[in-house]
DNA sequence: GCTTGCCTTTGAGTACGCTCACACGCCTAG
DNA sequence: CTAGGCGTGTGAGCGTACTCAAAGGCAAGC
């Protein structure tokens, strides 16, 4: 039924929002494990990153990503997962060089965990004022756009 | 009273939130009006920016500001107000370029409310966006808070 | 008067994160 | 058998938005 995996994933494709895997699509990667692992084409196309990107990260160290026969990159599950954990990471401005040292400490098991805590706990409050940062500049757009609806003033 | 006025400076300084002016000292700034403009300094603490980048920004044309009998810059409040604008929109994400389109279009008159209207329409649904990815991310983030909190799990 | 410090302009340099060019390899379809 | 399409590694290039360097001006304090 080769058809049947092909039409679901345009339709998954379809639906997804952009800039993010679905949280379906990647349930369904981690239910039957290690057979559908992705190339680097379908991998960046659920991603919403170039293919550049995803060896450009390898190449940096942010993931290991293993190889078929051919010696074509296939991404797993868990490669999956770390790249969602990555790109979102990513998208809300943590900067590689911050994500080079925690996969360095996921690298380095379990004793850096206080340490990787530490990072979350910052980044946390990073985003919280990014958000707060955000909500300030949706307000004041509005504002503008109000001004705009209601009288012809500048 | 200058020292009153540094005095008050210095409490407004200390108490205003880091990346951005406080609306009290704009609205007092807007008060006495035209006594008490900024000079280069004093705009980028308060605006949170380095004082080259406040320079950049005329360079480039997003501001026009006036200068003092030494040719040194006086921020009044219209200034100190776009540059507010354009500081929100830069830290959310709106590129240079269309700060620049957008300050042409004020400048343009009245005319062209309409496609000022438009780019902040769409301004406003990137922000949704935006904010709605920093929710994810904060989520995520929290859930490795949490799984580093329970158990010491990888 | 001279030093100190903040200001000026202009052109150049930098950091970051990709993104691409190039030269080549494997596999499938016609 | 060969052409097309997607993949590979590596070094170089690019866009954005600052950020700085250099050379000099003005004004207040010692």
């Amino acid at each position: 039924m080769e058809s049947d995996d092909a039409l679901r994933e345009a339709l998954r494709l379809a639906v997804d929002p952009p800039g993010g895997v679905s949280i379906e699509a990647l349930r369904e990667l981690a239910r039957d494990d290690d057979a559908t692992d992705w190339d680097i084409a379908t991998t960046a196309a659920h991603l919403a990153v170039n293919p550049h990107t995803l060896r450009y990260y390898e190449r940096i160290g942010l993931v290991r990503v293993t190889r078929n026969k051919a010696g074509h990159r296939r991404y797993d599950a868990a490669a999956i997962r770390r790249l969602v954990f990555l790109t979102r990471m990513r998208t809300s401005g943590m900067p590689i060089s911050d994500l080079r040292h925690y996969v360095d400490l996921v690298d380095a098991g379990h004793d850096t965990v206080p340490e990787r805590m530490e990072m979350m706990l910052e980044h946390r409050d990073t985003l919280r004022s990014q958000i707060a940062q955000l909500q300030l500049a949706l307000a004041a757009t509005e504002y503008k756009i109000a001004t705009y609806q209601g009288a012809p003033l500048p």
